[in-house]
DNA sequence: TAAGTAACCAAGCAAGCGCTAGTGTAAATG
DNA sequence: CATTTACACTAGCGCTTGCTTGGTTACTTA
């Protein structure tokens, strides 16, 4: 078996895991269906990953890695403006949501199939990418842009960004980008 | 069996149902699972549904049809009044959200194991439930308490009330109202 | 050319799954 | 009193599940 290694083929597999786990959800998801879409038979695929739970863990890995490192770099090409802050953390966050959209999906709503284990793992992951948006909404309301509670404005938002993947059609009129400056203008003190 | 009865036995078996539902998933919960916590045998439960579907669909029915009639009764207690609507709408969102929590949770993150059947009778229920909402938010965009496009707006809101299933803890100091009230605060023009 | 390794396969095990069939029993109904 | 109904039980069938085992093939490296 190959621990912990991110050969080319093992990301590719995870790639295709994420677009199964979407359309049957986790738990609908058999080995055989897995091994199916990758061209292998179900017990090759225990030459990639250790068990189940492990695909699962790396397509979350994966995606939430992918958010991470573009939520930063979308953070260092604005100066320290708090309104091009907000809007850059808006539009990288549905850039992401919808460039890794399997995986993200996965993530946003498997999140609990995972074993204690690799949920504590990944956990600091994703602290670290919310450790991102708290920084730029307490900078907004420092600076007036929008009004409210710190906690709430930050949750209310996330939520709005998240529940996109439900009824977004990235094929419509619409871009993310469009997406993202309507809820920041929605949410803007004026 | 017990065809389309609403007997209260099976009112508070869906009840149970929905519990185990949110704690384990649709696909984790086994029909002994379900029958241990009703305390009786897993073949009894056939007498009450015909199948494991069937249970689910009970559980979302019940929630949807709530929503509906408490998000009536709130509206018809306020004048025309759009701003009194639009906080009517949202605190009673939050309010059968966390009254029949249980049964919302499934509503929204097990939607998809239905089988096609159930889903389009239901979708019927939440549409009817989504134009109360449509209404409201029109009524609040002609008198400019709120800007922007009619579509993404009610998508956002809902949006943000809905994920507060996922952050928000009912025993903490805030109400659902406060948070109702803190959303519209958060995205009225002032 | 010999040894090592990554990738795969065929076969199948043990456990668990949803669901059915047939039966018992107490209460309600004619 | 006879019959029906509601609810529960026992037993287990047929199938699928995640995963293991033991072995083969193709390629790379010493």
């Amino acid at each position: 078996m190959n621990v912990m290694n991110a050969s080319p083929r093992r990301k590719e597999l995870t790639r295709l895991a994420a677009q199964l786990f979407v359309q049957e959800g986790f738990d609908r998801t058999t080995v055989r269906m897995l091994a199916q879409e990758m061209g292998i038979k179900s017990g090759s695929l225990f030459h990639h990953f250790k068990d189940k739970q492990e695909i699962l863990a790396a397509v979350i890995e994966e995606g939430t890695q992918n958010a991470l490192s573009i939520a930063k770099a979308a953070l260092q090409e604005c100066d320290n403006d708090p309104e091009a802050r907000l809007h850059a953390m808006a539009r990288a966050h549905l850039e992401t949501l919808f460039a890794d959209r399997n995986a993200h999906v996965v993530a946003l709503f498997e999140w609990r199939r995972l074993d204690p284990y690799a949920s504590a793992h990944l956990s600091h992951l994703r602290d670290a990418y919310e450790a991102l948006w708290v920084e730029v909404i307490d900078d907004a309301l420092a600076a007036e842009l929008i009004h409210g509670d710190r906690f709430l404005v930050s949750r209310f938002i996330l939520g709005a960004l998240n529940w996109t993947v439900r009824w977004y059609d990235p094929s419509g009129p619409r871009t993310p980008d469009d997406l993202a400056d309507e809820l920041v203008a929605m949410i803007m003190a004026r």
